[in-house]
DNA sequence: CCTAAGGTCTGTAGTTGCTACAGAGTCAAG
DNA sequence: CTTGACTCTGTAGCAACTACAGACCTTAGG
């Protein structure tokens, strides 16, 4: 049985983030000693350490309920966990297409100033005008 | 002068949006009519629809508010609106980097899945042991 | 003139996943 | 018996909105 600080150590988890779990009720309340201590075993400790990998790999927490919902369910099929991994990840793609879009239209309007005064700049220029506008002058 | 619905129109910010952006100081407090209604002009437009291209290439409303504020000061050089720019673009860089490694390791961890039964899936295997892990037993 | 529909107002709470206190209690060592 | 380290609860803050509730205003139609 562990206090909550040697849990964080071996979770990787902050304190505050391991008492936030059991708040938000991703943890079950845990066994206290008579002053209010939480009291922890070898179990909560490979819950966080899943929780602190699922994170690590970008699940929401509202992912990792589900995760571990299944998990404690070793019957079922895999699909599940498979779906939600699978959209995860295509949650992720789309990210880094916007990431990737709005980088190359900043490029593209970070390369188009060529210095001098806020007067002339380009880039604020290219913000003054709606999306489109690969440069060309507005009539 | 127009109403705020109006100005969302033109503008493509919410109004519930405009509405925030005044409370948060980014823009100025507007004439009001008799009743109370904001009014606008023009400017706000081109205000608006400047936060509004600033947004949708991810700038913070920080960067924001110090990029308008340059904006006003034609005169100076426009280096630190570059600045602002490089920098933005580097954090965009990084999020990239991090989607992609999270990316690649789901997909890993996606693959070594077969299917069956949650008994056996390889997914929660792997969430449950700590970061490294290109597989292998653990002994 | 009255009513109904649509616009607007303020203020507050919710979202996500924590993080950072304040203020109080507990425990072990010196 | 005091000091320091640990823990507790409860609350507020972050970013950038979004979504109400409940009230007020305006205007077109009957």
């Amino acid at each position: 049985m562990m206090l909550i600080g040697e849990v964080s150590k071996q979770s990787g988890c902050h304190i505050e983030t391991i008492r936030y779990y059991e708040r938000i009720a991703l943890l079950a309340p845990t066994a206290r000693t008579e002053a209010g201590y939480r009291l922890y075993r070898e179990q909560h400790i490979q819950q966080l350490r899943f929780i602190h990998r699922a994170r690590e790999l970008g699940f929401s927490l509202d992912d990792i309920r589900e995760l571990m919902s299944l998990k404690s369910q070793p019957q079922l099929p895999c699909q599940s966990v498979e779906a939600i991994t699978e959209k995860h990840l295509q949650g992720i793609q789309q990210r880094i297409e916007h990431l990737n879009s709005m980088a190359q239209e900043l490029r593209h309007v970070a390369a188009s100033c060529s210095g001098g005064d806020i007067a002339e700049c380009r880039i604020l220029g290219a913000l003054a005008n709606p999306a489109n506008a690969h440069d060309g002058n507005v009539p």
